[in-house]
RNA sequence: GGCCCGUUCGUCUAUCGGCUAGGACGCAAGAUUUUCAUUCUUGAAAGACGAGUUCGACUCUCGUACGGGCUGCCA
């Protein structure tokens, strides 16, 4: 059986998406396009409680920002519409009906004080409580109640919802793309709720498989915490009698955090020293931030490759992929089983490796905006050199100005480890000179100073070391930077000659 | 606690019974360099433990330990 691949990045829009879940959404995104298929974006929003403002437009953001497109879903429409489940409420109530009629689920009245005394009591004992087959028949269910006694507490209002039949002492096979055969026996779960008539929306499950089943979802990817209810799913397509179209299942390995101590989750925020978000967040309601990827400086390209090899890897030794490539390679079957510890420096290290195969009009549109916030204009082309002469040392896209800064205004004060060491002695005097040899220069290109002021440095017996480190503090004001050529050629002439006056006039020589 | 999943260098990982266990990040040393970087070379660094299967186990099985997930009218 082959049919057309559709898979769904499905999340509940409950605040940021955090990296594991761009992750999630990635690896849906390449096995559908590797396979020719249909990528879904599906919002999960039956928790009324949970529900944050602007979460599904950061998530849509988000998306937008890695390159991961959307087929069909909420913000692009298709024939499923509408993808927001909050939008197909009526259509849940038919199904959990459905359920209690096939005597698959049960309508049960207990109170969440109820339960939570229940559970408290269990505790006491040093039990856990589990609503399942051992004690449904004595709580408030449509199972033990009369037919008249159920249809009275509804009618007169009553809170209820619907839970599932879990069948005791049977096994359930499923199999999982990534971890293979798995089994479970259904007494140790529990009758999950599926519907609740307070707010009438579903649960996550509910909604769930009835969505997958009704947008005729293939492939189910999603991540490892989702494992233990794949019997549920498993037992709700058969009950729906579904099993025939019922997708195939892959459950991922989990991003870890850094420190080891279990999953990376959206309130571990910035808090770690990186962030956990690509784009930056603020809070609707409490007003608190959360740095990005996107406005710490990383490029998207670079943030996508280093995710995609968290937990999959393509078998080869090539390490660098464009998202394209990505999609060519990219099979479910070298995913690896164990979670994740994220890594802040290889992250780092990949958007090194993309920011230098950038090439000039790239880094200028990266740049100008950044040159704008210092109050620097100038042209696209300068901006490009700019950035160009320095991308081997650039780590983020806001390293730049940093780097780049003297290129467009001159030193107002000298490092001290620099001008202690040169500007001492004959290099005062000797920089003046080579204010004049500069002077002297017509053709100004980097290529032919850099001949003529070798010639005059040699003839003069004068170090290239102790020349090109003293001018490197006039021009610079520090101990870095790029080839002192590179600089003159860049400020040109009349600058270099500024800058030599305006040392020479200001710092005194150090003994 | 119960159920489930996992376990190769510090980290991400390769290995699908034959290994001198490979690569990458990071780290260290050296070389190149007008500074800082880059680059290049080299190095240190791993099969959780115990049984079993096998001519042979990192690879298969079982147990133990450890890690993680789930155990909500959250997803």
């Amino acid at each position: 059986m082959s049919r057309e691949v559709r898979v769904r990045f499905a999340p509940s829009p409950t605040g940021p998406l955090h990296i594991g879940g761009v992750r999630t959404a990635l690896y849906n995104y390449l096995f559908a396009r590797r396979h020719g298929g249909k990528m879904l974006l599906r919002i999960e929003d039956t928790d009324s409680q949970r529900f944050v403002p602007g979460a599904e437009e950061y998530i849509i953001e988000s998306l937008k920002w890695c390159g991961i497109e959307i087929d069909e879903g909420v913000g692009v429409g298709g024939p499923h519409a509408p993808y927001r489940q909050s939008e197909r409420k009526d259509i849940y109530l038919k199904y959990a009906m459905q359920l209690i009629d096939a005597g698959w689920a049960y309508y049960a009245f207990d109170t969440p004080e109820e339960l939570d005394a229940l559970r408290a009591e269990a505790e006491q004992k040093g039990d856990t409580f589990a609503y399942n087959f051992k004690v449904r028949e004595q709580l408030a269910t449509s199972l033990c109640l009369s037919k008249e006694e159920v249809e009275a507490r509804i009618a007169r209002g009553d809170q209820w919802v619907v839970r599932f039949k879990m069948p005791e002492n049977e096994v359930v096979k499923m199999d999982d793309l990534i971890r293979g055969h798995v089994e479970m026996n259904t007494s140790t779960l529990d009758d999950k709720v599926l519907y609740k008539s307070a707010d009438a929306l579903p649960t996550y499950h509910l909604a769930n498989i009835v969505d997958d089943h009704l947008m005729e979802v293939s492939h189910v990817i999603r991540g490892e915490e989702w494992l233990p209810s794949l019997p549920l799913h498993y037992l709700l397509y058969r009950a729906f009698g579904w099993e025939d179209t019922r997708p195939e299942f892959a459950h991922l390995p989990l991003l870890l955090k850094p420190t080891g101590g279990g999953k990376l989750s959206k309130r571990d925020g910035d808090k770690m020293g990186f962030p956990v978000f690509p784009l930056f967040w603020t809070s609707p309601t409490t007003g608190e931030t959360a740095r990005g990827y996107r406005e710490d400086g990383y490029l998207p390209e670079a943030f996508i490759n280093m995710l995609a090899l968290l937990g999959w890897n393509p078998g080869t030794e090539q390490e660098i992929f464009s998202m394209q490539e990505l999609v060519e390679a990219f099979s479910l079957d070298r995913v690896s089983k164990a979670g994740a510890r994220f890594q802040p420096d290889k992250a780092k290290w990949f958007n090194a490796q993309y920011f230098r195969a950038l090439d000039r009009e790239q880094l200028a549109a990266i740049y100008q905006p950044i040159l704008r916030e210092h109050g620097i204009e100038t042209s696209d082309e300068l901006a490009g050199k700019a950035a160009d002469i320095m991308k081997e040392r650039v780590t983020l896209t806001t390293d730049l100005w940093d780097l780049t800064s003297f290129f467009f205004v001159a030193p107002t004060t000298y490092e001290e480890k620099l001008a202690k060491k040169q500007w001492k002695g004959d290099n005062p005097a000797m920089l003046a000179e080579l204010r004049e040899v500069l002077l002297s220069i017509e053709d100004f290109s980097k290529e032919n100073t850099e001949v003529v002021v070798r010639a005059w440095l040699e003839q003069k017996g004068f170090s290239l070391g102790q020349v090109m480190n003293t001018l490197r503090l006039a021009l610079v004001g520090e101990g870095k930077g790029p080839g002192m050529f590179d600089v003159t050629e860049f400020i040109g002439r009349e600058e270099c000659v500024r800058r030599i006056d305006n040392i020479i006039a200001n710092l005194k020589p150090m003994e």
